[in-house]
DNA sequence: TTGACATGTCACCATCAGGTGACATATTAA
DNA sequence: TTAATATGTCACCTGATGGTGACATGTCAA
């Protein structure tokens, strides 16, 4: 009857964590429970005990090694404009604009993480959160390093632009999953989001034409 | 034992409703269930499927009447910029955006509901979207026909901003709720959200300057 | 007064959740 | 070989959920 699975502790919590993987991007972050988990792993719940402490220490493995966001590298790969360009900053900041909108667009558990971020603070979402976090924060000071700007004052004048247009992205894409249609922008198609990238290029330069500079306060 | 409650079906179903307005704003979306609204509003469950046909007849019910939303007036209150002045329109959308957010800040419910409608999709969440986009599109006609612009027309050209300024104080609100700093700023202070408020006003007047017309398409 | 209906109470059901104890068996060290 | 331990299976518990049927009693028209 019971077809006496093969005994490898690795392999069962591998598949637990794959399990976190695929729960979230099927069916969303409100599956995901012990039970649904190890069913999801065709295992036993009581392993998810054994092996992790329970849900939470589970996801936080999951957290730790999970593959859910973007790297720093990849968002501001090469070929990404320079600090002798014209618009330089500028330019960048569209760049990296529509890279970030793009990554979220391809990648569904990104989009499932954003939104349970939002309506639910627990153990999980606080660990990818300071990950989520982290990245953003070595994205910011290798963009300042890149262009010879202090950190401090290129926070204070890019900080503001970049929390607008990262909560913007962050926001119509998680909405986008299930919700075509948001104040006439097509939030499922290519253009829509290039009308959208195009409109955040110009805001973006509307910004710098007023102060970027790293003597810039108001 | 049973104190024969007042026998009185509108004062019931005025309590379930008041029930369902106080379950999200004290506990979240995540708290509303037959058994919980019950509970609250000191009845029987079985009324809620007897009134209102169910959880979803009291959700939508909820929508309709409920007061979780701005109203078009309010956010286009005066004083307000007009056609007459100096960047009148742009100033105009300055307004709003700040409108806006303090609006967010100020109704829990309203940030709950923003938070669920990207989290999940369910009857209420629909019903509770169609309320907020039919009144946001109420407001952008107002506004054209204040600026005396083709409807069309303003959609295309200011369609992309307000959705992008929207998304993002949506976002920034929803998740100051419960995470403080966001990008360096901070969610819960009344300068963060000036500062804000500073760079998305900088941002419209930039895309203002390059084409903000009737007769802008790209 | 009587009978129909509206309002409200209560008990109960199946299902799912998280969680735990008891057990079977493979592995490995003594 | 034997005994301890690691791995995995299973049955069960408590509690909460959505949902329904049976019942008691107030209200109101015939």
């Amino acid at each position: 009857m019971s077809e006496a699975r093969e005994r490898d502790r690795e392999a069962t919590k591998a598949r637990l964590l794959q399990s976190v993987e695929a729960l979230i991007r099927e069916e969303g972050f409100g599956a995901l429970g012990i039970n649904a988990l190890a069913k999801r792993a065709g295992t036993d719940k009581v392993l998810i005990y054994r092996y992790f402490g329970g849900l939470a220490g589970l996801l936080s493995a999951y957290a730790e090694e999970g593959d859910f966001w973007w790297h720093v590298d990849d968002i501001l790969a090469e070929p990404l404009p320079g600090p002798d360009e014209a618009d330089g900053l500028s330019r960048c900041l569209g760049v990296i604009f529509a890279r970030h909108a793009a990554f979220l667009r391809a990648h569904a558990v990104a989009l499932e993480v954003i939104a349970w971020e939002i309506a639910q603070r627990n153990e999980l979402t606080e660990a990818l959160e300071s990950v989520r976090e982290s990245r953003s924060q070595e994205m910011m000071r290798r963009l300042a390093a890149r262009f010879d700007l202090d950190v401090r004052e290129f926070l204070a004048s890019v900080g503001p632009l970049f929390a607008l247009l990262g909560a913007a992205a962050n926001y119509l894409a998680a909405r986008g999953r299930r919700l075509r249609i948001f104040n006439g922008i097509d939030l499922q198609s290519d253009e829509g989001w290039r009308t959208l990238e195009r409109s955040a290029a110009r805001m973006i330069a509307g910004v710098a034409s007023g102060a970027f500079s790293t003597y810039s306060t108001q």
